[in-house]
RNA sequence: GGGCGCGUAGCUCAGCGGGAGAGCACUGCCUUCACACGGCAGGGGUCGCUGGUUCAAUCCCAGCCGCGCCCA
């Protein structure tokens, strides 16, 4: 093999690396007949680009994937894309509309002379517009590394999915779970939809509160004052509330209110709703504008009035307008109709400030800071809006969900995700799923003459029913409407495994494993996948349901494009590598954390391959390579011992660590293990070995080297798939791709007790000489003698053990037991031993006994300490024995420690 | 208003009843034959504040102050 360069270079590798783990099959599912390991990816929207919230979720997922595929699980990383309805058909109208094309959705008011489209012929051009795009993150997944079956991705729009909506739309219905009612909705003014509450975006704006005085009929001067925030809703007043017990008004319930512009009488009302604190405590009643009042209204018996069409423009020339009304000296209906009809909602609220101004009825302004609902896709403000939409009832789904998390069956990760769950499910309100939209699953209900409605899986089927009904053929229309693309995603876990077919796939890989994802989506997502699984699976679509954080920006706002903080994970990959991108993630996923990203941090991380890269490349010099054939459990220098017995707990630590979800800490072990006890102490060890001419010796680290390199590869890898994969191919053990290498267990080589201590007490003793020589600026090349005395046998075995590891790594020239030490020698202690170090002419004496004192200063602030507890009984009775002989061994120790450096201060005084 | 969470080293964050930790940043020394994307050593914290429980509190409890998110 050639020799490694110096740094690791992502970009060329990692194209070819993931090549050809796809061209070898290595990410299929249905490899081993082992038990079965599943994750279903949150399918991103197919006008989607990866994002930092993307690459934090499937670089963990990921990392799942490819720990349990080593573990030799049958591993299936189900992929796809949503077809995302408003955000597609915003994509594709916006692209048309550049070219003067737009959509005829027959709602059209106005008639200005543009190319319309149909429907036939839009739905032709998204699919085109998906095939030439939407593909687009799936290579950006590809990227990260993600090891998806891509050739099982599917869309919820492919033909399988499809079905399996029309299946469940079709037994909702049946079963009365889901029906067409007309309620209030969010409705959209710009997008001419219907959105769930969750497309709703409450933002606080400085607004005003408009008190309006409307006369009281049949009497002069009497007033009710009411307020609003919204003065063009008062079109379609209905009423006036008053709370029952508000003696104010008591004697005005059940009379009537005059409605000044429109002059259309209002039933006063007592309903608990209207607050007596605020203002006058009375409130208008707009029921078909406002949720509140919708309910005020159907309780109050008030009637309600449109007075906006679709796209929130005044429409009030109808009937149910001049219902109730007469032209008086208060308004005027057809006068009201003539100024107000055709008006933008903004221009209205601007036009009756002032009408009612000049009437003399305006009362007061005050300003308001309030929340006022937006459209999560358009920005605009949603309208309440009186429509007939499908809904499922949710409530009656969402109880056998509550329980499945309540019973364990599905567990949340960090476990408090569950109380956001239940808060939801628990009041949770009927589901609008109905989207006046042309890009989705066309609602499957068809209408006959007369409005009778038929929901069957196709055309045919819904017109046999109608036969059935009519007693004979006749035209139905299909409900144009479509569905939102949750209800699709509802049923990923098992739309994508087949489901309605039953398929082989179904049956072993559903109920699926884990579900990776964001806590944003807890609502949108993860609680309809629990509903729609357990009612059509008759069991819980997942066993565990990890929730991440979100990806913040370094001072730990949201990344947005407004404010330009975005950090694009693509960029990063370019500039660092998949590896150190996915590595920064992993290691900064730590539970219930939001995750603030600095450039820094990759960067960091970046060195960490390059060093674990250069370990490599040091093995690669010293001829470092395992035979097929090594025992870890059979070396006999204690170094190798205790390298090996390092990487089984390194390798059980990592594996607890991520069956509890720990990445922060999964992470942290092996880089841990990797930089700082292999590179930094198990390599320096090694290399007088290696040098060396003890051939045995030498043969057995090499072998053990090669070895522990082949284990921190295999560890990292789920973490850091490409650059791992790389050194595998020089370092493996030639036997295929480290993809599908056997993931080392925690007794995988003994932990040997004994061989850990010798080194922590080499480790300690360099570390001491290096302290001294950095202190006293003994220069760095210098080798210095060194004389350990009152050394115990073992100790001196050890030094004999490790006499040429030691003399190099502390930079000694020899080190003599027992002998003399001459005046003005530096003195420090190792445990039960002292170490001189004979440096009269090299060292500042004043530098010495400064740091002799300060040393001195420290362990007597600790015995102090000790004393202090050791002297109040209540410790030494109520304390457990073993915290309290700790005590005392410690302070023992110290005090030990403390008397040996005061001698060396004595002689150096003395010197 | 309801719910969740956070305040630990300059920064980002682990830890969580008995010796304050990591990464980055910083300081000094070192171009030593794996690596300067490096090595060695070092400085730096009244663990938000106030009470309580306990032999013992950064950790448990209560209150307060400050910050964030979700829902209405």
């Amino acid at each position: 093999m050639t020799t490694l360069e110096k740094t690791y270079s992502p970009a060329e590798i990692e194209a070819r690396l993931y090549q050809r783990w796809e061209d070898s099959g290595a990410f299929a599912c249905g490899r081993t007949d082992n038990a079965t390991y599943t994750i279903v990816i949150p399918p991103p929207n197919v006008t989607g680009s990866l994002h930092m919230g993307h690459a934090l979720n499937n670089t963990l997922q990921d990392l799942l994937i490819r720990w349990k595929r080593m573990q030799g699980y049958d591993v299936l990383w189900q992929p796809g894309t949503d077809h995302a309805g408003i955000a597609t058909q915003m994509v594709v109208e916006r692209q048309l509309g550049e070219q003067g094309i737009v959509l005829d959705r027959g709602r059209r008011l106005d008639d200005r002379n543009e190319n319309l489209i149909g429907r036939e012929d839009f739905l032709d051009k998204v699919w085109e517009w998906k095939e030439e795009s939407g593909g687009t993150i799936i290579n950006q997944l590809k990227r990260l590394g993600a090891s998806c079956d891509w050739s099982r991705e599917r869309f919820t729009m492919d033909e399988g999915l499809s079905r399996a909506v029309l299946k469940v739309f079709v037994e909702l219905h049946k079963q009365g779970l889901i029906y067409k009612d007309q309620r209030l909705v969010n409705w959209d003014p710009k997008l001419h939809t219907a959105i769930s509450d969750l497309e709703v975006v409450q933002k606080e704006v400085d607004g005003n509160l408009w008190y309006f005085r409307y006369p009281i009929e049949g009497e002069k001067d009497r007033f009710v004052t009411v307020a609003t925030t919204r003065p063009e809703t008062m079109l379609g007043d209905t009423g006036v509330a008053v709370h029952p017990d508000d003696e104010r008004w008591a004697d005005v319930i059940g009379r009537n209110a005059i409605l000044p512009i429109v002059g259309r009488k209002l039933k006063i009302v007592a309903d608990e709703y209207a607050d007596p604190e605020q203002g006058s405590g009375a409130v208008k009643i707009t029921p078909a504008h406002d949720f509140n009042d919708f309910e005020v209204g159907k309780r109050g018996d008030l009637g309600t009035i449109n007075v906006f069409d679709a796209s929130a423009n005044v429409a009030i020339d109808s009937d149910e307008f001049r219902a109730d009304t007469a032209a008086d000296e208060w308004g005027d209906p057809d006068a009201a109709i003539a100024k107000y009809n055709g008006l933008d909602r903004f221009e209205a609220r601007k036009l009756v400030v002032a009408e009612m101004e000049e009437r003399g009825l305006l009362d007061r302004i005050e300003p308001h800071r309030h929340t006022v609902p937006y459209g999560d896709r358009s920005d605009v403000v949603i309208e309440p809006w009186l429509t007939d939409q499908w809904y499922v009832d949710a409530a009656t789904l969402a109880k056998p969900a509550v329980e499945a998390v309540e019973q364990g069956r599905t567990r949340f990760v960090p476990e408090n995700w569950s109380k956001t769950y239940f808060e939801w499910l628990r009041n949770i309100q009927p589901w609008c799923i109905s989207r006046q939209l042309w890009w989705g699953h066309q609602i499957p209900a068809w209408y006959g003459p007369d409005g009778e409605v038929f929901v069957a899986e196709s055309e045919q089927a819904a017109a046999e029913a109608a036969r059935t009904h009519y007693g004979n053929d006749v035209k139905l229309v299909r409900d144009p409407d479509v569905l939102d693309t949750w209800f699709s995603s509802a049923l990923w876990p098992f739309s994508t495994l087949g489901w309605p077919d039953e398929t082989p796939e179904l049956a072993r890989y559903y109920p699926t494993s884990t579900l990776v994802t964001g806590f944003d989506i807890i609502f949108f997502w993860v609680a309809r996948m629990m509903m729609a699984g357990i009612h059509f699976m008759d069991e819980v679509p997942f066993s565990d349901v990890y929730i991440h954080a979100l990806v913040r920006d370094e001072k730990g706002a949201k990344m947005s494009k407004s404010k330009g903080n975005v950090m694009d994970p693509l960029e990063l990959i370019d500039e660092f590598g998949a590896d150190a991108l996915r590595f920064t993630l992993t290691a900064m996923a730590a539970m219930g954390r939001d995750i603030k990203l600095a450039t820094s941090r990759v960067q960091g991380y970046r060195n960490f391959g390059t060093k674990l890269w250069n370990a490599a490349r040091f093995c690669q010099m010293n001829e470092c390579a395992a035979p097929a054939d090594f025992d870890p459990a059979a070396v006999k220098l204690t170094l190798n011992k205790w390298i090996v017995g390092g990487v089984a707990e390194t390798a059980g630590n990592v594996h607890t660590a991520l069956e509890e979800y720990k990445f922060d800490q999964a992470a942290g072990g092996i880089y841990q293990f990797t930089w700082h006890t292999f590179c930094d102490w198990y390599v320096e060890f090694a290399k007088p070995v290696l040098q060396g001419d003890d051939e045995a010796a030498k043969a057995e680290t090499r072998a053990t080297a090669g070895w522990v390199l082949q284990q921190v590869l295999k560890i990292l890898h789920p973490f850091m798939p490409f650059i791992t994969e790389e050194l595998w191919e020089s370092f493996g053990d030639g036997d295929g791709m480290l993809i599908h290498a056997a993931w080392p267990a925690a007794d995988i080589a003994p932990v040997d007790e004994a061989s850990k201590a010798e080194l922590d007490w080499a480790v300690r003793l360099i570390s001491e000489v290096r302290t001294v020589r950095n202190e006293l600026n003994v220069p760095a090349g210098a080798k210095i003698p060194a004389i350990l005395r009152g050394a115990s046998d073992e100790t001196k075995a050890r030094l004999e053990r490790n006499r040429d590891q030691v003399l190099r790594l502390a930079r000694l020239g020899d080190i003599a037991v027992d002998a003399d030490v001459p005046s003005g020698a530096v003195q420090t202690v190792i445990d039960e031993a002292t170490l001189a170090l004979p440096l009269a002419d090299v060292i500042d004496l004043d530098a010495e006994r400064a740091r002799l004192s300060k040393e001195i200063e420290k362990l007597d602030k600790e015995i102090t300490g000790y004393d202090k507890k050791l002297a109040n009984e209540n410790f030494t009775s109520k304390a457990p024995e073993e915290v309290v002989e700790e005590q005392r061994t410690r302070r023992a120790d110290a005090a030990e420690t403390r008397a040996k450096l005061e001698s060396a201060l004595e002689r150096l005084k003395a010197a």
